[in-house]
DNA sequence: TTTTTTTAGTTCCGTATGGAACATTACTTG
DNA sequence: CAAGTAATGTTCCATACGGAACTAAAAAAA
């Protein structure tokens, strides 16, 4: 690719014209359209706009912190994980983890017992009032991924969603650390 | 839409099919493929692997926190905001933003002047300094997300910016609140 | 086998965080 | 105009958070 530029200068205005930008705000705007960052903008504006009425309401329902709540969540999906995996698929620390799983415990929303393979680790069930709370903090969500993709057609959606996931697919190719030059110090 | 529930399977779905996933941690698949909200999954995670290197490296380099880091990132964007745009924009709190500017303040990063129009707010420029520092944190910011976006072709990258863009065009239409019957209590 | 290295999970500790109450200025309405 | 209401930023406080040091078990190396 030899123009670069113009082309991250397409990406970056990602289809500007066709929209009528009278309601949005204006350094929105400027985040979205005039940002060499077109893709963590987006991202970042996005996941921000669903979490936090989202933990809001878990918090208001049922006293329960983001961290503790992603782990039921990823138990809520495949019951019978480890610490260490709800930690790797979550990217929450470790310590973290611990915590919110203590907090569940206590509460009863979630069991676990030793695995007889690995005495260092546990095994992570939810308990019948665990399914109960994961069941009840579902309908919000998809309410409110519907509401957010309310203006995608649903040809679009589908787009979205696909594009998105190979974008996922392919997050074991990336490395962790920031390889800039490591300035000075 | 009679057969919504067979849309939203394909939706969850995301392509599936076409993917190798041989490579892919087991519950990120099942996060992927086996869960109601596609939509919020694929956000979080994609902001996650984002954020947390970045925000690393500009804690090593700078000792800045992240909400000051948004703070400068918006005034690169658009200088002589305030705290209030700031907030809006970013989703953050408006104490954290406070005491975020407080602090670049004091580090000489960021200067205010009294809003002659409106003597309860100030606005916000960026000092030399932190002008300098902003551009520095970009190059990482955009290594990063082409490192993160390699797996997709250029079409593939401009579509999904319009997607993207699309959706957040609409979110002053999106109510803060959860609208969900508010049980008991 | 013993010694080193890695991995799972917990604990410590200082700091960052966000809700709520506050002071100040602006706007609205009677 | 006065009185009430809303908006901007700051401060207080209790709590959540993450880095780093730790314990214990497993795996790898010697």
């Amino acid at each position: 690719m030899a123009d670069n530029d113009a082309f991250f200068a397409l990406l970056r205005e990602g289809g500007r014209q066709r929209f009528d930008k009278a309601n949005v705000d204006e350094l929105v705007a400027a985040k979205l359209w005039n940002n060499p960052c077109w893709f963590s903008f987006r991202i970042n504006f996005l996941a921000l706009n669903f979490n936090v009425p989202i933990y809001r309401w878990i918090e208001k329902q049922f006293g329960m912190q983001r961290a503790e709540f992603v782990v039921i969540y990823a138990l809520g999906l495949k019951d019978g994980l480890t610490a260490s995996a709800v930690c790797s698929s979550s990217g929450f620390p470790k310590n973290t983890i611990s915590r919110a799983i203590q907090k569940l415990l206590d509460k009863e929303i979630v069991r676990r017992e030793v695995d007889p393979a690995d005495l260092r680790s546990f095994v992570l069930y939810l308990t019948d009032e665990g399914r109960r709370i994961v069941d009840e903090c579902m309908q919000p969500q998809v309410d409110r991924e519907r509401v957010m993709l309310a203006n995608l057609t649903a040809a679009e959606q589908l787009m979205l969603s696909e594009l998105l996931a190979k974008v996922v697919v392919d997050s074991p190719n990336w490395s962790t650390q920031i390889t800039l030059e490591e300035h000075e110090e």
